[in-house]
DNA sequence: CTCTTATATACTCTAAGAAGCATATGCGTG
DNA sequence: CACGCATATGCTTCTTAGAGTATATAAGAG
């Protein structure tokens, strides 16, 4: 489980990755928000705090988990190359669009007429 | 194999993927630009074209790969919530190195008196 | 039509990861 | 100090993915 990229394979821990980002929780909130075993939900965060996802702060018998970034820049970093490429596709999509609205609007225009 | 993010955690996949950036390829091209075996290049187009991350045309012999912008919009649409959280880190990040700046800058006035 | 090049597919083997369950550890309270 | 809640870890089992090798298909060249 090196890479942040296998890290993040896993839909559980997409999950919880995503209810971080509202604020930081504990193991028994993630547990019921998401509805799955406790087992499974420290097992995950294990993986994520190893990975650098998240990092644990004790407090009392709880342990609260918050996000950490670098790995998300990491991915981000793979990402970015292709979104110019995307985008580019956007652009021509948009334009594409653009060509249909104007053909509409064309034949609006003869109806018109 | 469903989801993009499984896909993507798999290193010979990214470089692939990063491979196509630039333009499409053949397999062959594909096989010796990465030093990995044919039939290797040939599963893991299959994968990444059942998900979507590319599509091929046929060209005499040869199959030429190009990519496809999707999967990436979902990658990056998942990363999004993420990016305000940390681009928040990247900011204190930066101003610690513009006060490490600062500090530089006064040391080499310093030295100028 | 045969030989060669380009690509895809089939099959086997191995390994790793996730789920499920049981149990350990650790802190908090009466 | 005994009990209960919160969290972590250990173990087993099942599944799946990837590597490696061999082989199939299909197109071009002579």
């Amino acid at each position: 489980m090196e890479s942040a990229f296998e890290v993040i394979a896993e839909p559980n821990r997409r999950a919880i990755l995503s209810l971080l980002v509202y604020s930081e929780r504990s193991v028994g909130e993630i547990e019921r928000k998401l509805g799955m075993p406790q087992p499974a939900v420290s097992k995950h965060l294990r993986v994520l705090r190893e990975a650098g996802f998240v990092e644990s702060t004790v407090d009392g018998q709880r342990r609260l988990y918050r996000l950490k970034p670098e790995p998300f820049r990491q991915v981000d970093a793979w990402l970015a190359p292709f979104r110019r490429f995307w985008s580019a596709h956007v652009d021509a999509l948009e334009r594409h669009l653009d060509r249909m609205d104007q053909t509409t609007a064309e034949k609006a225009m003869r109806r018109k007429r």
